[in-house]
RNA sequence: GGCCCGUUCGUCUAGGGGUUAGGACACCAGAUUUUCAUUCUGGUAACACGGGUUCGAUUCCCGUACGGGCUACCA
């Protein structure tokens, strides 16, 4: 029966960052679409111009060509048949839809100011009534309805403000099939005559979002819980609109949830919690102090994309098997709706880390030491490919980010200048420094200098000098790299070679007092 | 307040009328490792509650509680 190509569409609006929630729908769609070979598509959602924030829209369009979650089709992606995709640039083929309804009667003309719609609100409120603007209160209210058609025209024709509201039936039951949660049933009785079209000429969402889900022959329409409440009057607009053959399937994914109390997961939680909120970093103005508001993102904070978007994937959809680690490939074949959660996940902090971790290990030893590599040119300290390669490999088990490669294995690339003085105290005493003096000599003689060769030579320099390899081992350690842990001791001291390794154990007798 | 949605280990989840309720993160213990990390093994830990339906409910139904969302000329 459904015989219709699938084409689904992202659509935030452009005030501030998109964060990992909006991420996920924006990925939810994109799977969908590339599961049943359809189109996905970026929308931008400008209605209000109030709350436009400049930037924005570079943000969300850079932040999924990160996540590798890009549309086919879009504002930023390229036109297709359904160009333009910003809604502001659509604005001119709002009109004639809203007026159709209007001509239809399933709309009208409403001329309140916002003193008397409070004025209404305070009244009901007060009478224990619920919704506000509906088929009972319009009665009440300045608009086509009330009003002559004479002095309806009037007014327009004076220049009044005027908004054009959703003439909500009285007494009907509103079904809308959600493919996650199954059938909503909402009565009309409880909906309010939302406003379609602005006073400023725009189009409200809910109009903007009907329009151009039909014009764009959109099939699926996949966005968060809280659009959820909206739909019955989405289903009622389709209908009043004559489109009800080509209405788009609702899903409505469950939210993402703080990791620790409950609520929505927001910027707050990550600044509080210590963890990125949003895939990029960057600094957009706040669209309600307008004031500039930088926020820290996965990318920045060493996350590769494939990791972030897989643990998204999972937050809120799992195949029926065990499988926790997807390729983009994997997810597309597996992802379906009907496997997607109705209860809104915490976002766990945590195993995004691990799922970092897992990603890291895939890596290859010259895609680390690439970053490594980018890391090490910034702080102006020199080395060749080769030695990165090797540090990579003794460094990259400890790893969980690959920005962490450098603390990790920073004295690899230059000599200690503190020494880890718990270990120091411990073990730095007459003894011990005359073994590191006879080592010192024993490695200046040697002519290949290996991993094992040189622990070979340790060993031996112990048992002649009568101590315990444990008791200097540590010891050893600290002196060429002054740290307590760390990589393979002899492997580090055969990538640091001869010279370097007999340096530092002078240095070492030196500094060590 | 009203309306809507939800509820399996601390967290993400699998499961489904009869199961030792499975996996993963985290945590704990042991093994390996000169350290740390890795790896391996093992362990603690869950069907919100109350009624039904049923021979039998964690699973189906209804309530209650709790949680969340929405309630703008915002999306």
């Amino acid at each position: 029966m459904e015989t219709r190509k699938v084409r689904v569409r992202f659509a935030p609006s452009p005030t501030g960052p998109l964060h990992m929630g909006g991420v996920r729908t924006a990925l939810y769609n994109y799977l969908f679409a590339k599961h049943h070979g359809g189109d996905f598509i970026l929308r931008i959602e400008d209605t209000d111009q109030e709350r436009f924030v400049p930037g924005a829209e570079e943000y969300i369009i850079e932040a999924l060509k990160w996540c590798g979650v890009v549309p086919n089709e879009g504002v930023g992606f390229g036109d297709g048949p359904d160009a333009p995709y910003r809604q502001s640039e659509r604005k001119p083929m709002y009109r004639q839809y809203a007026d159709q309804l209007v001509n239809s009667g399933h709309a009208y003309y409403a001329f309140d100011t916002t003193e008397e719609l409070g004025e209404m609100r305070k009244l009901i409120e007060d009478a224990g009534g619920t919704s506000s603007y509906n088929a009972i209160t319009r009665q009440n209210m300045k608009n086509s309805l009330t009003l002559s058609e004479d002095e309806v025209k009037s007014r327009i024709a004076a220049g009044e403000h005027y908004v054009i509201r959703m003439k909500i039936p009285r007494n009907e039951e509103i079904r809308v099939k959600d493919l996650i949660r199954g059938w909503v049933v909402v009565h009309s009785g409880q909906m309010d005559d939302k406003v379609l079209f602005k006073s400023d000429g725009m189009p409200t969402y809910h109009l903007a979002n009907v329009v151009d889900d039909y014009t764009m022959k959109i099939t699926h329409v996949i966005r968060g819980e809280e659009w959820l409440p909206s739909a019955p009057l989405h289903v009622l607009l389709y209908r009043s609109f004559g489109w009800e053959k080509e209405m788009p399937e609702f899903a409505h994914l469950p939210l993402l949830l703080r990791p620790d109390g409950n609520g929505k997961l927001s910027k707050r939680d990550g600044d509080r919690l210590g963890f990125p909120v949003f895939p990029i970093s960057g600094s957009l103005l706040d669209v309600k102090t307008k004031k500039p508001e930088s926020f820290t993102g996965y990318r920045e904070s060493g996350y590769f994309p494939d990791a972030f978007i897989n643990m998204l994937a999972l937050l809120g959809w799992h195949s029926s098997g065990n499988q926790e680690l997807y390729t983009m490939e994997e997810l597309i074949k597996d992802f379906s709706l009907d496997r997607v959660s109705k209860s809104g996940a915490k976002f766990d902090p945590e195993k995004t880390k691990w799922f970092n971790q897992q990603y890291l290990k895939k890596r290859s030893d010259a895609e680390l030491a690439a970053i490594w590599m980018k890391d090490l040119d910034s702080k102006g300290i020199k080395a060749s490919e080769d030695y990165v390669l090797k540090a990579v490999h003794l460094v990259r088990e400890k790893a969980v980010f690959a920005n962490e490669l450098h603390s990790l294995g920073h004295f690899l690339f230059t000599a200690p200048d503190t020494y880890d003085a718990e270990v120091i105290k411990k073990r730095w005493n007459e003894k011990s420094a005359l073994f590191m003096s006879a080592l010192k000599e024993a490695f200046r003689g040697m002519t290949t200098f290996t991993a094992a060769e040189a622990e070979a030579c340790f060993k031996q320099v112990a048992e002649s000098n009568g101590i315990k390899t444990g008791e200097v081992m540590q010891l050893f350690r600290v002196c060429l790299s002054g740290a307590a842990g760390g990589p393979a001791l002899f492997e580090m001291a055969e990538l640091l070679g001869k010279d370097e390794t007999v340096k530092r154990l002078e240095t070492a007798a030196v500094k060590i007092k």
